[in-house]
DNA sequence: CCCATATAGTTCAGAACATAAACTAAATGG
DNA sequence: CCATTTAGTTTATGTTCTGAACTATATGGG
């Protein structure tokens, strides 16, 4: 039957070399000349063999498996005044989807994607997550879960696999969060079979930063294969795509930016060091350096962060040098991850993308300042993606899985 | 017809996918099996089959074409006092090499290194090559070569391809050394010809610190696949493996460690930025900071290195606070770098790893103040590589583009 | 000395797959 | 109505791996 998550890339990269590799490989590739044109486009096979560097018969035989699979489907198309047989458009079944999910601090979210990365159906839920335990929260998450399930039904959408993105550090292979400061998580195991209908359906389980990167890939050009996305959450995390791949590090954790040493003799952070990046860009640094409570009060965060706002908007000093505070240091911090990176283009998401008017300038004075060589050669865009982010971005890594392996659901 | 659109990345993957390329795939499998075995092991066909997952009839007519192209020799093998038909042992060829070669600011070298790694012969040539032209370090290393390619020829070793390490920034592809400041190198363009006995054979460029990388590898342990080394040579440089490649990054310059910002209002750096680690744990900022010179005065870089080891040795303070002090910078830079690579093994390199007993502890300290939570589980090592790290590092991996596809020397 | 046993390696028939070329299908336009 | 054009399928062919049968070459016991 199906592999279970992290079995599928170790069996495509080594696995032994019989003829019936070469299929599973062409199933892929046709797969991925659809996936690459959208759906306004109706590849034809004869299109797909061009694009493919295959041969129309092998590209018809192919497609008659991907058809058979459900995850390919014909759509007859009408050739307007040009002379010879029409052709039969294909393009990515539209019936077929991925459940994207996820727990953030101040929310939970789902929806459902489908095989071009579209999001079909969501559902925001405000939710303060850090005052309950992890149990009832997932157990929120599984009624959100079940109506977004109903919904897939009522449409007549078959659900293939889930992702879901935390605000931490995960274990990908095991299902673990093993810590999300923000949320108060330690060492939570998730039950997947909860949050997918099947349990054999394939199941990932992504940091926030990372799920997000992943949704933002979507949104750049298309030749625009490696970036650094910073996430201005609570924390303050980063996810990296090179080679138009999620780069994790060997244990998966890779991209940690909030964590960067800025100030060597600065405050101590949540992660118990001195100095990082989060200890003065985070959001709470934020507030508290606006004179806006040190998260010790009654008012909710969200309530201080309208406040902020009001106060930037109001040309409130204090606000506005907290805010330029953050964008210096969110600036040598970059500095120091595009020297160790070597990427061109640098995506700032959530917080940090609100706060682009007052953040930016600092900022971009602070990466000339200490990186002058490679300041002018990069680009640094602020992300339009909102809270379906990184639910978008944990669903459309699962799709890719899907895509890359249609051999899984073929036979 | 349709527009291509998209394809961009479809086109990239790989070459169209027929029966023949699985062909291609089980020669490197099988050729890596042999390298992975060693050559003591001599292993037979029939093991070869048992450990590729391959068929005995399939390695058999694999071997062949492996025993054609010159890659692999046969060795035979008496079974001692078991039954059954002795097999053939199968080594890598040991007549067939790679050149490595590097231009170091104070060196030149070459050597010669067989398919399994190993250097067979090798000479360094103390040289000051920041004081003489491009041209003129290239007609210096043209010499060597030469000496070495008649010493190949003597040993009847046929070279198949060539590195060159440089202590800059390089584009592997155009091979050009792009900068190398300690070299008063700009803008170099390589002539491949006059550095290879055939102009058809591969050739690599590496940067100093990414060819260090990769001889490292070889010392580490089978399961170490991920580490970061740092090299601490006139510059700081940072070589980064990852699932046991390289990692370069998108334009080849990722690991820049040296230019990592470690004091946000520390001294100007040569990259012109700011705080850079360079600037307190170089060469010669160690030397500025233990009272031997700041560089402009007569006395030869090597004569003040030794003078500090001298003061070192003599327990002098300036000279003991300053290496402290760089090992200090160094712990922050290696937490950062820890955050944003994910690794768990750092390896220093270069005058870092002579350095050791004076620089361990202040790094040490700075990295479980920064980075507390992985200070812990990190391992600390110091290189053994020499001069001849590079060059070896640079020709073993031009060894492995060629075992990895072997096809292009078959028949 | 001969034969059972064990292991290495080769040969051969068969299956899977891609390919190229021939062929069928279905449209346009004169 | 037929030439032309393009889409898609069928068929013969070649490459490769596989599994089973077969050959080659050793050891050890009667």
């Amino acid at each position: 039957m199906r592999q279970p998550a992290t079995t599928a890339r170790a069996a495509t990269s080594s696995a032994p070399g019989s003829v019936g590799d070469v299929r599973k490989a062409n199933l892929a590739r046709v797969l991925s000349v659809i996936a690459a044109a959208g759906e306004d486009q109706r590849l034809s096979r004869a299109d797909i063999a061009q694009l493919s560097q295959l041969t129309k018969a092998s590209v018809s035989s192919l497609v008659t498996d991907l058809l058979a699979a459900g995850l390919v489907i014909e759509i007859g198309v009408h050739r307007d005044g040009e002379r010879g047989r029409p052709s039969v458009g294909l393009i990515l079944n539209p019936a077929r989807c991925v459940m994207g999910m996820e727990i953030n601090v101040d929310y939970i979210a789902a929806g459902l994607v489908d095989l071009s990365g579209k999001l079909l159906a969501h559902e925001v839920l405000p939710r303060a997550n850090h005052s309950s335990t992890a149990s009832e929260v997932l157990a929120a998450l599984g009624e959100l879960n079940q109506r977004l399930q109903a919904a897939a039904q009522a449409q007549g959408l078959m659900i293939l696999g889930g992702g879901l993105a935390v605000p931490g550090l995960v274990n990908e292979e095991h299902f673990i969060v093993l810590q999300a400061p923000n949320l108060g998580w330690v060492q939570q195991e998730l039950d997947v079979a909860a949050l997918l209908p099947e349990p054999k359906t394939r199941f990932r389980l992504f940091n926030e930063a990372n799920a997000s990167a992943l949704a933002q890939q979507q949104l750049m050009d298309a030749q625009e294969n490696d970036f650094l996305f910073v996430s201005g959450e609570v924390g303050i995390g980063g996810g990296l795509i090179i080679d138009a791949e999620l780069f994790v590090g060997p244990q998966g954790h890779a991209g940690e930016l909030g964590h960067v040493v800025i100030a060597p003799d600065g405050k101590t952070c949540s992660c118990g060091g001195r100095g990082c990046l989060e200890t003065i860009a985070g959001q709470e640094a934020i507030l508290a350096a606006a004179g806006l409570g040190d998260g010790t009060e009654t008012a909710s965060r969200q309530e201080r962060i309208s406040r902020l706002y009001q106060a930037l908007k109001a040309g409130d000093e204090p606000a506005i040098n907290a805010v330029a505070e953050a964008g210096k240091s969110l600036g040598i911090a970059v500095a120091s991850a595009l020297r160790l990176y070597n990427v061109s283009t640098v995506v700032f998401g959530g917080h940090f993308a609100a706060l682009e008017q007052w953040m930016r300038p600092a900022m971009e004075a602070s990466l000339q300042m200490h990186a002058p060589s490679i300041a002018g050669q990069t680009r640094l865009l602020c992300s339009p993606l909102g809270q379906t982010g990184a639910l978008v971005g944990a669903a459309r890594s699962v799709v890719g899985d899907l895509l890359e392996a249609p051999y899984q659901l073929v036979d």
